[in-house]
Parts: C-alpha cells; sequence; structure tokens
DNA sequence: TCTCTTATTGACAAAGATTCTCAATAAGAC
DNA sequence: GTCTTATTGAGAATCTTTGTCAATAAGAGA
C-alpha cells in the first residue's frame, strides 16, 4: 500500500521528485562541450560515438527539461529540426543570411540587460532569450542583382 | 526546341520566373488575417474552413516563399512545428512563460533599430529578426515554490 | 485572342523529427 | 538492504515537412 507521507517537505501539488542519473549528466556534458547549437539527434549520435548507450528518446526528454528549466536555449534550424545550446556557453546571437545560411556571431551587452530587465519587470524569473536577426548577406546580395532577379 | 533567349532581362543563373497565382494570394491573405503566429497547418485548416481546395504542399512551398522574401517572420512553437507571421502586422515581440504558455507582448523601438543596424552593417539587406524572451512567470513560479519543488 | 513554354499545383508517397508506450532498471529515502 | 517509483531504452506510433509527378494554368509572344 501506498505511503502517503507527502506533508514532509518537497512535493505535493508539483511534480514528482526529479532524479539525477548519469543519462542527464551524459547529455548536460555533451551539450556544454558541443559549440554553437546541436540538434538532440546530433547529440545521440556524439553520446553513441562515446561509447554510451543512452536512448534516443531520453536524449529528447533531457534537453526538453534543460530547456524549461532555463539551462538551455533552443532555436529552429532551416532542416526543421530544433537546436539546443547550453545557457552557459559564451552567449552571443546570429546574424543569419536567409539565402546561404552564413552566421556571424553578434554581441550585444545592453541587449541582454534589456531582455532581463524586461523579463523582471513583468515579474518573469529565470530569464532567457532568443534573439536572432535574418537577411541577405552581400554575396547573396549581389549575386540575386546580377542574375537579373534584382527588384 | 528550347528558346535560348536568355539574355533579354530577368532571368539567367538565378531562379526561374515566379507566377502570381491566386493560391499565393490565399495563403498571402490568409496570414495578414491571422492573428499573431500560425502554423502551416492551421493555416492550410482556415483556408479549406474558407473554401479553398488549396494543397498542404503548397501551403508550406508559399510559406517558405514569404519568409525568405522577407514577408513573413518564423518562430519555433513548444509543439516542434514552425510558426508564421505576416511581417506587416503590427510588429512586436513576445515574453513567454516557459510552464504555462502565458504570453506578453513587448515593443521596443529601439530594438529594432538596433537589429536592423547591426544587420546593415554587416552588408545584410532586407533585415527581420525573431526575438523572444522567456521565463517563468509570476504565477507559475509561486505555484513552484509553494509545491515544495522550490529551489 | 491563341499558342507555347514551363512554373505551379495537388494528391500521395517518403523522409524525418519528436513523442508515446511499456516492461525493465535503478535513484533515493528509510 | 528494501521499497517505491522516477527514469530509461527500444520500438511503435504520430506528426510535421519535403519530394515526386502528372495535370494545370500563368505569362510572354505571335
Ligand atoms: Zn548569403
Ligand atoms: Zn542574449
Ligand atoms: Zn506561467
Ligand atoms: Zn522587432
Amino acid at each position: 500500500m501506498k505511503k502517503i507521507e507527502a506533508a514532509n517537505a518537497a512535493e505535493m501539488p508539483g511534480q514528482p521528485a526529479k532524479r539525477n542519473t548519469p543519462q542527464k549528466a551524459a547529455v548536460k556534458h555533451a551539450l556544454g562541450e558541443a559549440t554553437g547549437f546541436v540538434s538532440a539527434q546530433q547529440l545521440h549520435q556524439t553520446l553513441k560515438k562515446h561509447g554510451s548507450t543512452i536512448g534516443l528518446a531520453t536524449v529528447y526528454r533531457t534537453l526538453a527539461d534543460l530547456a524549461q528549466a532555463g539551462e538551455a536555449d533552443s532555436l529552429q534550424s532551416k532542416d526543421s529540426e530544433v537546436l539546443y545550446r547550453a545557457c552557459t556557453t559564451s552567449h552571443h546571437h546570429h546574424l543569419i543570411c536567409r539565402e546561404c545560411g552564413l552566421t556571424l556571431e553578434i554581441e550585444a551587452e545592453n541587449l541582454e540587460k534589456w531582455a532581463d530587465k524586461v523579463a523582471t519587470e513583468h515579474g518573469f524569473v529565470q530569464p532567457s532569450h532568443n534573439i536572432d536577426i535574418f537577411g541577405f548577406c552581400a554575396a547573396c546580395q549581389s549575386a540575386k542583382t546580377e542574375s537579373g532577379v534584382a527588384k
């Protein structure tokens, strides 16, 4: 029969208690090692390549948890898959070419502050953000113009 | 045999000439009508509901074109689908609760300028951006704390 | 207006990504 | 150790997005 000793101190209406497992640690570590954004599938491959027998579903679950906990940021790739990045990684944003995919890293101290301030002002905690700028790079720009597809 | 009179003025190495079709117009219109972000599937449903016999693939293709042309912004939903929004819609950003999904609209004139400036400075044209802030709203925050799942 | 070339479309298949199911396993508390 | 149950892995099941291809119809030119 079930023990109903709930009132002690760490769960009740909320979610059940989380457990620490080597799988979660592995995903977290792998995400940290990765440079830039990576997909769940990629991480799974990497982990297996390093000997882990972790399941794909677990990678997805862990990544989703990390994102929800604000420990990872996610982004949508052109290839219709979700990419993740550890939040600790030197934080920066991207300027991406809609045509060729060229990506430049952007830093903006003020922006970081602004984002956190907005969140805080509205009573939100553990703020994080997704900021990406898109456009057509100089190269693709001229390529288009030259080929007559101009304006 | 093919006519090779290319050199006249509007295509050559680039893409073939685009054509205007009622389908494209319909998607564009539906996207404009929509309030906020919508998925390709949603738009397809809406269009069919309004009598259109447009194909799902066409909706996807058109949406992709619009996004590429900078006429629509896209965003990744929690439900792993891509959401689109007509660029004309009064532009603003979102502060989203990672727990309950509560979404607040954020406006920031300076930010818009900043984003466009960054793009321009790096030689990019037709700039657009995705800026979203995440966090846990006050309600979800206290809910967690109370339930002991706190920190 | 009539023709001709070919971009576009729609239905369906195919590919992928993400989630679900469930029996087996193993944290974590006692 | 023992017990409860969160977590896991494998595979099925879903679902979103893309590719295929014959049929259709813009748009340019006659
Ligand atoms: Zn480019
Ligand atoms: Zn930032
Ligand atoms: Zn909330
Ligand atoms: Zn903006």
